[in-house]
DNA sequence: ATCTTCTTGTGCTACCTTTCACAAGCGAGA
DNA sequence: TCTCGCTTGTGAAAGGTAGCACAAGAAGAT
Protein backbone atom coordinates (compact mmCIF):
# COMPACT_ATOMS: atom_id res chain seq x y z
CA UNK A 1 0.00 0.00 0.00
CA UNK A 2 2.52 2.56 -0.59
CA UNK A 3 -0.47 4.18 -2.51
CA UNK A 4 0.41 7.96 -2.16
CA UNK A 5 -3.01 9.11 -0.81
CA UNK A 6 -3.64 13.13 -0.81
CA UNK A 7 -4.72 15.39 1.48
CA UNK A 8 -7.56 16.02 0.15
CA UNK A 9 -8.41 12.18 0.44
CA UNK A 10 -7.52 12.20 3.96
CA UNK A 11 -9.23 15.01 4.80
CA UNK A 12 -12.42 12.94 3.61
CA UNK A 13 -11.86 9.95 5.27
CA UNK A 14 -11.42 11.92 8.72
CA UNK A 15 -15.12 13.15 7.43
CA UNK A 16 -16.66 9.59 6.54
CA UNK A 17 -15.11 8.62 10.04
CA UNK A 18 -16.88 10.96 12.02
CA UNK A 19 -20.18 10.64 10.32
CA UNK A 20 -19.74 6.63 10.85
CA UNK A 21 -19.10 7.43 14.98
CA UNK A 22 -22.32 8.93 14.80
CA UNK A 23 -24.29 6.51 13.13
CA UNK A 24 -22.55 3.43 15.13
CA UNK A 25 -23.82 5.11 18.72
CA UNK A 26 -27.05 5.29 16.98
CA UNK A 27 -27.20 1.90 16.53
CA UNK A 28 -27.95 1.71 12.64
CA UNK A 29 -25.84 -0.82 10.85
CA UNK A 30 -25.29 -0.06 7.38
CA UNK A 31 -24.74 2.73 5.57
CA UNK A 32 -24.90 3.21 1.85
CA UNK A 33 -21.94 5.49 -0.20
CA UNK A 34 -24.94 8.36 -1.23
CA UNK A 35 -25.53 8.11 2.77
CA UNK A 36 -22.14 9.27 3.73
CA UNK A 37 -21.66 11.52 0.69
CA UNK A 38 -24.56 13.75 1.64
CA UNK A 39 -23.41 14.09 5.21
CA UNK A 40 -20.11 15.10 4.69
CA UNK A 41 -20.52 17.49 1.31
CA UNK A 42 -19.20 14.87 -1.17
CA UNK A 43 -20.45 12.33 -4.28
CA UNK A 44 -21.45 8.45 -3.64
CA UNK A 45 -18.66 8.35 -6.29
CA UNK A 46 -15.71 10.20 -4.45
CA UNK A 47 -16.63 8.36 -1.61
CA UNK A 48 -16.19 4.88 -3.12
CA UNK A 49 -13.45 5.74 -5.22
CA UNK A 50 -11.71 7.19 -1.61
CA UNK A 51 -12.09 3.79 0.64
CA UNK A 52 -11.30 1.41 -2.94
CA UNK A 53 -7.36 3.26 -2.62
CA UNK A 54 -7.37 0.82 0.28
CA UNK A 55 -9.82 -2.12 -0.26
CA UNK A 56 -13.15 -3.48 -0.52
CA UNK A 57 -15.26 -2.74 2.59
CA UNK A 58 -18.50 -2.52 1.58
CA UNK A 59 -21.16 -5.38 0.37
CA UNK A 60 -22.56 -4.86 -3.46
CA UNK A 61 -26.24 -4.19 -3.00
CA UNK A 62 -26.52 -3.28 0.34
CA UNK A 63 -24.00 -0.79 1.64
CA UNK A 64 -20.93 -0.74 4.27
CA UNK A 65 -21.09 -2.30 7.67
CA UNK A 66 -21.41 0.76 10.19
CA UNK A 67 -18.98 -0.42 12.99
CA UNK A 68 -16.80 -2.67 10.68
CA UNK A 69 -16.01 0.81 8.49
CA UNK A 70 -15.60 2.45 11.12
CA UNK A 71 -12.68 0.71 12.49
CA UNK A 72 -11.33 -0.04 9.45
CA UNK A 73 -10.70 3.71 8.48
CA UNK A 74 -9.34 4.26 12.15
CA UNK A 75 -7.56 2.14 11.22
CA UNK A 76 -6.21 3.20 8.09
CA UNK A 77 -6.19 6.87 9.69
CA UNK A 78 -3.64 5.36 12.93
CA UNK A 79 -6.41 6.17 15.38
CA UNK A 80 -6.53 2.96 17.07
CA UNK A 81 -3.31 4.43 19.21
CA UNK A 82 -3.24 7.55 21.79
CA UNK A 83 -1.30 10.53 20.69
CA UNK A 84 0.57 12.65 22.81
CA UNK A 85 0.25 16.14 21.60
CA UNK A 86 2.45 19.21 23.03
CA UNK A 87 0.92 23.12 22.70
CA UNK A 88 3.91 25.94 22.25
CA UNK A 89 2.40 28.44 23.09
CA UNK A 90 -0.26 29.98 25.94
CA UNK A 91 -1.49 32.80 24.56
CA UNK A 92 -5.35 33.10 23.63
CA UNK A 93 -5.26 30.30 20.85
CA UNK A 94 -2.44 27.74 23.13
CA UNK A 95 -5.39 28.15 26.00
CA UNK A 96 -8.34 27.56 23.53
CA UNK A 97 -6.85 24.44 22.69
CA UNK A 98 -5.80 22.94 26.24
CA UNK A 99 -9.03 24.10 26.98
CA UNK A 100 -10.74 21.65 24.09
CA UNK A 101 -12.47 18.66 25.30
CA UNK A 102 -12.83 17.01 21.88
CA UNK A 103 -9.34 16.10 21.86
CA UNK A 104 -9.10 13.54 24.64
CA UNK A 105 -12.74 12.33 23.25
CA UNK A 106 -10.92 11.71 20.04
CA UNK A 107 -7.65 10.39 21.39
CA UNK A 108 -5.61 13.41 21.42
CA UNK A 109 -3.80 13.81 25.09
CA UNK A 110 -2.43 17.36 25.47
CA UNK A 111 0.58 16.21 28.09
CA UNK A 112 2.79 19.40 27.80
CA UNK A 113 2.43 23.04 27.24
CA UNK A 114 5.26 25.57 27.18
CA UNK A 115 5.74 29.44 26.64
CA UNK A 116 8.58 31.81 27.67
CA UNK A 117 6.48 34.43 29.55
CA UNK A 118 7.63 33.89 32.92
CA UNK A 119 4.15 35.22 34.65
CA UNK A 120 2.17 31.84 32.85
CA UNK A 121 4.91 29.58 33.71
CA UNK A 122 3.61 27.31 36.40
CA UNK A 123 -0.08 27.85 36.06
CA UNK A 124 -2.05 25.01 35.17
CA UNK A 125 -4.12 25.56 32.10
CA UNK A 126 -7.07 22.43 32.04
CA UNK A 127 -4.80 20.25 34.09
CA UNK A 128 -1.51 20.94 31.90
CA UNK A 129 1.49 22.86 34.10
CA UNK A 130 3.20 25.31 31.91
CA UNK A 131 6.58 24.92 31.65
CA UNK A 132 9.80 26.75 30.39
CA UNK A 133 10.97 26.55 26.69
CA UNK A 134 14.27 25.05 28.46
CA UNK A 135 12.22 21.94 29.05
CA UNK A 136 11.13 21.22 25.87
CA UNK A 137 13.88 19.25 25.10
CA UNK A 138 14.08 16.93 27.56
CA UNK A 139 9.75 17.09 27.85
CA UNK A 140 9.51 15.95 24.59
CA UNK A 141 11.56 12.23 25.03
CA UNK A 142 10.18 11.58 28.10
CA UNK A 143 6.38 12.00 27.38
CA UNK A 144 6.64 10.56 23.94
CA UNK A 145 5.38 13.60 22.36
CA UNK A 146 4.65 13.14 18.26
CA UNK A 147 2.87 15.83 17.58
CA UNK A 148 3.38 19.76 18.26
CA UNK A 149 0.86 22.18 17.98
CA UNK A 150 2.37 25.46 17.29
CA UNK A 151 0.55 28.48 18.81
CA UNK A 152 3.13 31.10 19.25
CA UNK A 153 3.02 34.52 18.07
CA UNK A 154 4.31 34.34 14.73
CA UNK A 155 8.32 35.79 15.27
CA UNK A 156 8.63 32.70 17.55
CA UNK A 157 6.85 29.92 15.64
CA UNK A 158 9.84 29.05 13.28
CA UNK A 159 12.51 28.16 16.00
CA UNK A 160 9.59 26.34 18.20
CA UNK A 161 8.89 24.24 15.61
CA UNK A 162 12.55 23.42 15.04
CA UNK A 163 13.24 22.42 18.54
CA UNK A 164 10.47 20.27 18.59
CA UNK A 165 11.14 18.47 15.53
CA UNK A 166 14.82 18.10 16.69
CA UNK A 167 12.86 16.84 20.09
CA UNK A 168 11.47 14.16 18.01
CA UNK A 169 8.18 16.02 17.18
CA UNK A 170 6.79 13.87 13.63
CA UNK A 171 4.23 16.22 12.78
CA UNK A 172 3.27 20.02 13.08
CA UNK A 173 0.21 21.55 13.52
CA UNK A 174 0.42 25.04 12.74
CA UNK A 175 -1.30 28.16 14.01
CA UNK A 176 0.86 31.12 13.18
CA UNK A 177 0.85 32.73 9.88
CA UNK A 178 3.56 31.73 8.41
CA UNK A 179 4.56 28.92 6.72
CA UNK A 180 7.40 26.57 8.18
CA UNK A 181 9.85 25.36 6.81
CA UNK A 182 10.24 21.79 7.53
CA UNK A 183 12.45 18.57 6.56
CA UNK A 184 10.48 16.65 4.46
CA UNK A 185 9.89 14.05 6.96
CA UNK A 186 7.91 15.95 9.19
CA UNK A 187 4.28 15.95 8.24
CA UNK A 188 2.52 19.96 8.58
CA UNK A 189 -1.03 21.18 8.74
CA UNK A 190 -1.35 24.72 8.84
CA UNK A 191 -4.26 26.71 10.64
CA UNK A 192 -4.28 30.00 9.23
CA UNK A 193 -7.17 32.19 9.90
CA UNK A 194 -6.28 35.67 8.63
CA UNK A 195 -5.41 33.73 5.30
CA UNK A 196 -9.07 32.17 4.97
CA UNK A 197 -10.69 35.00 5.63
CA UNK A 198 -8.59 36.79 3.32
CA UNK A 199 -10.09 34.45 0.95
CA UNK A 200 -13.57 34.61 2.10
CA UNK A 201 -13.61 38.25 0.81
CA UNK A 202 -11.53 37.58 -2.44
CA UNK A 203 -14.85 35.19 -3.03
CA UNK A 204 -17.61 38.17 -1.87
CA UNK A 205 -15.49 40.99 -3.79
CA UNK A 206 -15.29 38.52 -6.97
CA UNK A 207 -19.13 37.52 -6.78
CA UNK A 208 -20.17 41.45 -5.86
CA UNK A 209 -18.57 42.29 -8.78
CA UNK A 210 -19.77 39.81 -11.20
CA UNK A 211 -23.36 40.77 -9.78
CA UNK A 212 -22.79 44.42 -10.96
CA UNK A 213 -22.00 43.70 -14.39
CA UNK A 214 -24.72 41.29 -15.02
CA UNK A 215 -27.48 43.97 -13.01
CA UNK B 1 -12.37 38.70 -15.72
CA UNK B 2 -14.77 35.76 -15.39
CA UNK B 3 -12.11 33.55 -14.82
CA UNK B 4 -12.94 31.02 -12.12
CA UNK B 5 -9.53 31.09 -9.80
CA UNK B 6 -9.21 28.42 -7.77
CA UNK B 7 -9.22 28.22 -3.65
CA UNK B 8 -5.16 26.92 -4.01
CA UNK B 9 -4.24 29.77 -6.13
CA UNK B 10 -6.73 32.61 -3.81
CA UNK B 11 -4.57 31.11 -0.57
CA UNK B 12 -1.05 31.41 -2.40
CA UNK B 13 -1.84 35.19 -3.59
CA UNK B 14 -2.42 35.67 0.65
CA UNK B 15 0.96 34.56 1.22
CA UNK B 16 2.30 37.19 -1.41
CA UNK B 17 0.81 39.73 -0.11
CA UNK B 18 1.94 39.10 3.66
CA UNK B 19 5.24 38.65 2.25
CA UNK B 20 5.05 41.76 0.27
CA UNK B 21 4.04 44.00 3.56
CA UNK B 22 7.02 42.87 4.93
CA UNK B 23 9.43 43.58 2.36
CA UNK B 24 7.73 46.74 2.09
CA UNK B 25 7.37 47.91 5.60
CA UNK B 26 11.68 47.28 5.06
CA UNK B 27 11.65 49.91 2.63
CA UNK B 28 12.35 47.04 0.12
CA UNK B 29 11.54 48.07 -3.90
CA UNK B 30 11.54 45.49 -5.97
CA UNK B 31 11.12 41.21 -5.85
CA UNK B 32 11.59 38.60 -8.15
CA UNK B 33 9.18 35.97 -8.51
CA UNK B 34 11.81 33.75 -6.99
CA UNK B 35 12.44 35.22 -3.64
CA UNK B 36 8.44 35.73 -3.03
CA UNK B 37 8.43 31.69 -4.30
CA UNK B 38 11.38 30.92 -1.62
CA UNK B 39 9.27 33.10 1.23
CA UNK B 40 6.17 32.01 0.87
CA UNK B 41 6.91 27.47 0.06
CA UNK B 42 6.39 27.61 -3.58
CA UNK B 43 8.36 27.90 -6.69
CA UNK B 44 8.89 30.86 -9.37
CA UNK B 45 6.75 29.92 -11.89
CA UNK B 46 3.67 29.20 -9.53
CA UNK B 47 4.40 32.80 -8.43
CA UNK B 48 4.17 34.14 -12.39
CA UNK B 49 1.31 32.01 -12.96
CA UNK B 50 -0.53 33.00 -10.36
CA UNK B 51 -0.33 36.71 -11.10
CA UNK B 52 -0.48 36.20 -14.23
CA UNK B 53 -4.57 35.40 -14.04
CA UNK B 54 -4.82 38.81 -12.87
CA UNK B 55 -2.82 41.04 -15.35
CA UNK B 56 0.95 41.71 -15.95
CA UNK B 57 2.48 43.64 -13.21
CA UNK B 58 6.24 42.63 -12.85
CA UNK B 59 9.34 44.48 -15.44
CA UNK B 60 11.15 41.53 -17.41
CA UNK B 61 14.45 41.61 -16.40
CA UNK B 62 13.82 43.36 -12.91
CA UNK B 63 10.88 41.60 -11.34
CA UNK B 64 7.72 43.31 -9.64
CA UNK B 65 7.86 46.80 -7.43
CA UNK B 66 7.04 45.60 -4.07
CA UNK B 67 4.26 48.57 -3.08
CA UNK B 68 2.60 48.38 -6.53
CA UNK B 69 2.49 44.65 -6.02
CA UNK B 70 1.50 45.08 -2.60
CA UNK B 71 -1.29 47.32 -3.62
CA UNK B 72 -2.68 45.11 -6.76
CA UNK B 73 -2.61 41.85 -4.27
CA UNK B 74 -5.26 44.25 -1.64
CA UNK B 75 -7.11 45.44 -4.36
CA UNK B 76 -7.64 41.65 -5.85
CA UNK B 77 -8.51 40.12 -2.76
CA UNK B 78 -11.01 43.30 -2.04
CA UNK B 79 -8.47 44.47 1.19
CA UNK B 80 -8.51 48.04 0.58
CA UNK B 81 -11.35 48.34 2.76
CA UNK B 82 -12.41 47.25 6.43
CA UNK B 83 -14.88 44.19 6.50
CA UNK B 84 -17.31 44.26 9.89
CA UNK B 85 -17.32 40.40 11.44
CA UNK B 86 -19.67 38.92 14.15
CA UNK B 87 -18.38 36.13 16.39
CA UNK B 88 -20.67 33.29 16.85
CA UNK B 89 -20.34 31.68 19.93
CA UNK B 90 -18.00 33.17 22.98
CA UNK B 91 -16.31 29.50 24.15
CA UNK B 92 -12.70 28.71 23.94
CA UNK B 93 -12.29 29.56 20.43
CA UNK B 94 -14.94 32.63 20.04
CA UNK B 95 -13.29 33.88 23.23
CA UNK B 96 -9.68 33.79 21.79
CA UNK B 97 -10.20 35.11 18.01
CA UNK B 98 -12.33 37.97 20.15
CA UNK B 99 -9.33 38.73 21.78
CA UNK B 100 -7.16 38.15 18.39
CA UNK B 101 -5.45 41.83 17.37
CA UNK B 102 -3.85 40.48 13.86
CA UNK B 103 -7.73 41.46 12.88
CA UNK B 104 -7.86 44.71 13.41
CA UNK B 105 -4.72 45.33 11.97
CA UNK B 106 -5.44 43.70 9.00
CA UNK B 107 -8.66 45.16 7.76
CA UNK B 108 -10.97 43.08 10.03
CA UNK B 109 -13.18 44.66 12.45
CA UNK B 110 -15.18 42.47 14.86
CA UNK B 111 -18.06 44.58 15.72
CA UNK B 112 -20.17 41.92 17.26
CA UNK B 113 -20.11 38.60 19.34
CA UNK B 114 -23.03 36.14 20.27
CA UNK B 115 -23.92 33.43 22.32
CA UNK B 116 -27.04 31.69 24.11
CA UNK B 117 -25.56 30.94 27.38
CA UNK B 118 -27.12 33.38 29.66
CA UNK B 119 -24.09 33.93 31.82
CA UNK B 120 -21.91 35.10 29.34
CA UNK B 121 -24.56 38.12 27.70
CA UNK B 122 -23.54 41.30 28.49
CA UNK B 123 -19.88 40.39 29.34
CA UNK B 124 -17.18 42.42 27.47
CA UNK B 125 -14.76 40.60 26.08
CA UNK B 126 -11.97 42.34 24.64
CA UNK B 127 -14.16 45.66 23.84
CA UNK B 128 -17.38 43.32 22.01
CA UNK B 129 -20.14 42.86 24.30
CA UNK B 130 -21.57 39.40 24.29
CA UNK B 131 -25.02 39.72 22.75
CA UNK B 132 -28.24 37.27 23.02
CA UNK B 133 -28.73 35.44 19.66
CA UNK B 134 -31.89 36.49 19.84
CA UNK B 135 -30.69 40.20 18.70
CA UNK B 136 -28.75 38.58 15.90
CA UNK B 137 -30.33 39.35 12.89
CA UNK B 138 -30.56 43.34 13.90
CA UNK B 139 -27.00 43.15 14.70
CA UNK B 140 -25.92 42.05 11.21
CA UNK B 141 -28.18 44.64 9.39
CA UNK B 142 -27.67 47.49 11.47
CA UNK B 143 -24.03 46.78 11.39
CA UNK B 144 -23.47 45.64 8.17
CA UNK B 145 -21.68 42.67 9.10
CA UNK B 146 -20.93 40.79 6.28
CA UNK B 147 -18.77 37.47 7.58
CA UNK B 148 -19.55 35.36 10.27
CA UNK B 149 -17.38 33.10 12.36
CA UNK B 150 -19.32 30.29 13.78
CA UNK B 151 -17.12 29.64 16.63
CA UNK B 152 -20.29 27.27 18.87
CA UNK B 153 -20.91 24.15 19.96
CA UNK B 154 -21.00 21.30 16.53
CA UNK B 155 -24.87 21.41 17.78
CA UNK B 156 -25.19 24.99 17.49
CA UNK B 157 -23.22 25.83 14.04
CA UNK B 158 -25.86 24.82 11.19
CA UNK B 159 -28.42 26.81 12.79
CA UNK B 160 -26.37 29.96 13.76
CA UNK B 161 -24.73 29.97 10.38
CA UNK B 162 -28.48 29.56 9.03
CA UNK B 163 -29.52 32.72 10.87
CA UNK B 164 -26.25 34.44 9.90
CA UNK B 165 -27.19 33.75 6.20
CA UNK B 166 -30.80 34.94 6.37
CA UNK B 167 -29.33 38.07 8.34
CA UNK B 168 -27.25 39.14 5.19
CA UNK B 169 -23.88 37.09 5.96
CA UNK B 170 -22.37 36.77 2.75
CA UNK B 171 -19.25 34.73 4.42
CA UNK B 172 -18.87 31.99 6.95
CA UNK B 173 -15.67 31.18 8.57
CA UNK B 174 -16.48 27.52 10.41
CA UNK B 175 -14.55 26.43 13.37
CA UNK B 176 -17.76 23.74 14.01
CA UNK B 177 -16.84 20.30 13.48
CA UNK B 178 -18.99 19.95 11.18
CA UNK B 179 -19.77 20.19 6.91
CA UNK B 180 -22.18 23.68 6.54
CA UNK B 181 -25.27 22.98 4.03
CA UNK B 182 -24.61 26.84 2.80
CA UNK B 183 -26.73 28.21 -0.70
CA UNK B 184 -24.27 28.14 -3.45
CA UNK B 185 -24.09 32.20 -3.20
CA UNK B 186 -22.43 32.15 0.53
CA UNK B 187 -18.95 31.27 0.74
CA UNK B 188 -17.50 29.40 3.33
CA UNK B 189 -13.78 28.13 4.70
CA UNK B 190 -13.41 25.33 7.27
CA UNK B 191 -10.87 25.69 9.83
CA UNK B 192 -11.28 22.19 11.79
CA UNK B 193 -8.93 21.32 14.25
CA UNK B 194 -9.19 17.73 14.41
CA UNK B 195 -9.68 16.92 11.17
CA UNK B 196 -6.05 18.26 10.38
CA UNK B 197 -5.05 16.30 13.72
CA UNK B 198 -6.30 13.35 12.52
CA UNK B 199 -4.45 13.96 9.15
CA UNK B 200 -1.31 14.30 10.64
CA UNK B 201 -2.26 10.97 12.23
CA UNK B 202 -2.08 9.29 8.78
CA UNK B 203 0.52 10.97 7.79
CA UNK B 204 2.90 10.01 10.69
CA UNK B 205 1.25 6.44 10.47
CA UNK B 206 1.75 5.98 7.10
CA UNK B 207 5.58 7.44 7.24
CA UNK B 208 6.28 4.88 10.37
CA UNK B 209 4.72 1.77 7.84
CA UNK B 210 6.59 2.45 5.25
CA UNK B 211 10.18 2.89 6.95
CA UNK B 212 9.28 -0.37 9.00
CA UNK B 213 8.75 -2.35 5.36
CA UNK B 214 12.31 -1.03 4.07
CA UNK B 215 14.38 -1.91 7.35
C1' DA C 1 -33.03 -22.12 -9.79
C1' DT C 2 -33.88 -17.85 -11.89
C1' DC C 3 -35.09 -13.13 -11.87
C1' DT C 4 -35.18 -8.58 -9.92
C1' DT C 5 -33.38 -4.94 -7.39
C1' DC C 6 -29.94 -2.55 -5.41
C1' DT C 7 -25.27 -0.73 -4.48
C1' DT C 8 -20.50 -1.48 -4.84
C1' DG C 9 -15.89 -1.21 -7.27
C1' DT C 10 -13.57 0.53 -11.25
C1' DG C 11 -12.00 1.73 -16.09
C1' DC C 12 -12.42 5.72 -18.80
C1' DT C 13 -12.98 10.50 -19.56
C1' DA C 14 -12.89 15.27 -18.58
C1' DC C 15 -11.16 18.77 -16.11
C1' DC C 16 -8.02 21.28 -13.37
C1' DT C 17 -3.41 22.42 -11.44
C1' DT C 18 1.39 22.54 -11.63
C1' DT C 19 5.70 22.36 -13.96
C1' DC C 20 8.63 23.14 -17.91
C1' DA C 21 10.86 25.72 -21.22
C1' DC C 22 11.56 29.56 -23.89
C1' DA C 23 10.48 33.80 -26.46
C1' DA C 24 9.63 38.51 -25.24
C1' DG C 25 11.15 42.47 -23.20
C1' DC C 26 13.63 45.64 -20.20
C1' DG C 27 17.84 48.09 -18.55
C1' DA C 28 22.72 48.78 -18.33
C1' DG C 29 27.00 49.23 -20.39
C1' DA C 30 30.06 49.64 -24.35
C1' DT D 1 22.73 51.78 -31.31
C1' DC D 2 23.84 47.22 -30.35
C1' DT D 3 24.76 43.53 -27.20
C1' DC D 4 24.45 41.10 -22.94
C1' DG D 5 22.33 39.53 -18.78
C1' DC D 6 18.44 38.86 -16.39
C1' DT D 7 13.47 38.00 -15.23
C1' DT D 8 8.88 38.06 -16.69
C1' DG D 9 4.72 36.11 -19.06
C1' DT D 10 2.86 32.16 -21.31
C1' DG D 11 1.86 28.11 -24.46
C1' DA D 12 2.41 23.32 -24.14
C1' DA D 13 3.19 19.09 -21.48
C1' DA D 14 2.74 16.48 -17.45
C1' DG D 15 0.60 15.07 -13.50
C1' DG D 16 -3.41 14.71 -10.50
C1' DT D 17 -8.17 14.74 -9.05
C1' DA D 18 -13.05 14.22 -9.64
C1' DG D 19 -17.14 12.54 -12.17
C1' DC D 20 -19.47 9.19 -15.22
C1' DA D 21 -21.27 5.04 -16.43
C1' DC D 22 -21.62 0.37 -16.12
C1' DA D 23 -20.30 -4.48 -15.18
C1' DA D 24 -19.94 -7.30 -11.07
C1' DG D 25 -22.03 -9.24 -7.45
C1' DA D 26 -25.09 -9.88 -3.34
C1' DA D 27 -29.74 -10.63 -1.18
C1' DG D 28 -34.42 -11.58 -1.45
C1' DA D 29 -38.64 -12.79 -4.02
C1' DT D 30 -40.94 -15.92 -7.15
Amino acid sequence: MARKISDSTVRRLSRYLRRLRTLDRQELKVVSSRELAESTGTSAAQVRKDLSHFGSFGTRGQGYAVTDLRVQLEEILGLTRRWRVAVLGVGKIGSALLGYGFFTQRGFDVVAAFDSDRSKIGREVAGVTVQPLKELEETFVDREISIAIVATPVEAAQKAADRAVRAGAQAILNFAPIKLRMPPEVAVREMDVTLELEGLCYLVTEAGAATDVSE
